[in-house]
DNA sequence: TTGACATATTCGTAGTTTCGAATATACTAT
DNA sequence: ATAGTATATTCGAAACTACGAATATGTCAA
């Protein structure tokens, strides 16, 4: 794979890399909004959301188009919300295992098992 | 979406946000190798080599397994490459895109396109 | 034991990211 | 023009990340 492939993966991923813009992101896929709508669903400060945007904007993640006042924002490619659905269920897998892992735990060593309860 | 799902998402992409994890995981795909075998393939230095296994190890991205001498390295689920192709798609399509607005550009307008032959 | 090898960690420095506060820009209505 | 609203940008401080050099750890073989 070409170097210029690997540093394109990894800006999105640099620009998927904080919770404030994974919540854009998730709030934008079923269709554009407003960035005040944004900010208020947020609830960070005014600024700070639109610094978010701005980096969103710069990785290409997000489009935005004006309306009057107001900017409206959408994400650039459905791509990006597979890919979201995949660590979701990423997430839940780990999730089973972790919880797997401390029930086998609980079971295996009952008499030597972490002490939780002090 | 819970705040503790946001988190783990950002983090994993924070984990692929670097050119370098991004090739990792990529000369993973087919299967374990040797951190020296990575090294060898990534042409990075070795200590800088071992921080980035670090950040994926971390971030729960790779595993790895001690055979002697040795550190073996794998991806700890294929969710994450199929993340990868469907960005390698993104990429492209992004690069259609850039290449069929510049055809439409040359030939809307021949008598004011830019100049790019001196 | 000793030495050699494979890999990981620590340290210092440089560069980047994040935040809120303050300020700037741009549009609308009066 | 002026004021109000929506959004973006700039600034400075704190936190974080990346790198190479040096060092540490762990394993094997003699």
């Amino acid at each position: 794979m070409s170097d210029a492939l690997r540093k394109f993966k990894s800006e999105i991923f640099q620009g998927l890399a904080h919770p404030t813009r994974i919540a854009i992101v998730e709030l934008l896929r079923e269709g554009e909004l407003s960035a005040g709508t944004l900010i208020e669903k947020l609830r960070v400060e005014q600024a700070n959301a639109s610094q978010h945007l701005s980096v969103l904007r710069a990785k290409q993640i997000v489009v935005s188009r004006k309306v009057g006042n107001q900017v409206y924002y959408s994400i650039r490619d459905r791509a990006l919300i597979q890919v979201l659905d995949i660590l979701r269920r990423y997430f839940y897998a780990q999730l089973d295992n972790a919880v797997t892992m401390l029930k086998e735990a609980a079971s295996e060593q009952p008499k030597s098992r972490l002490r939780t309860d002090r």
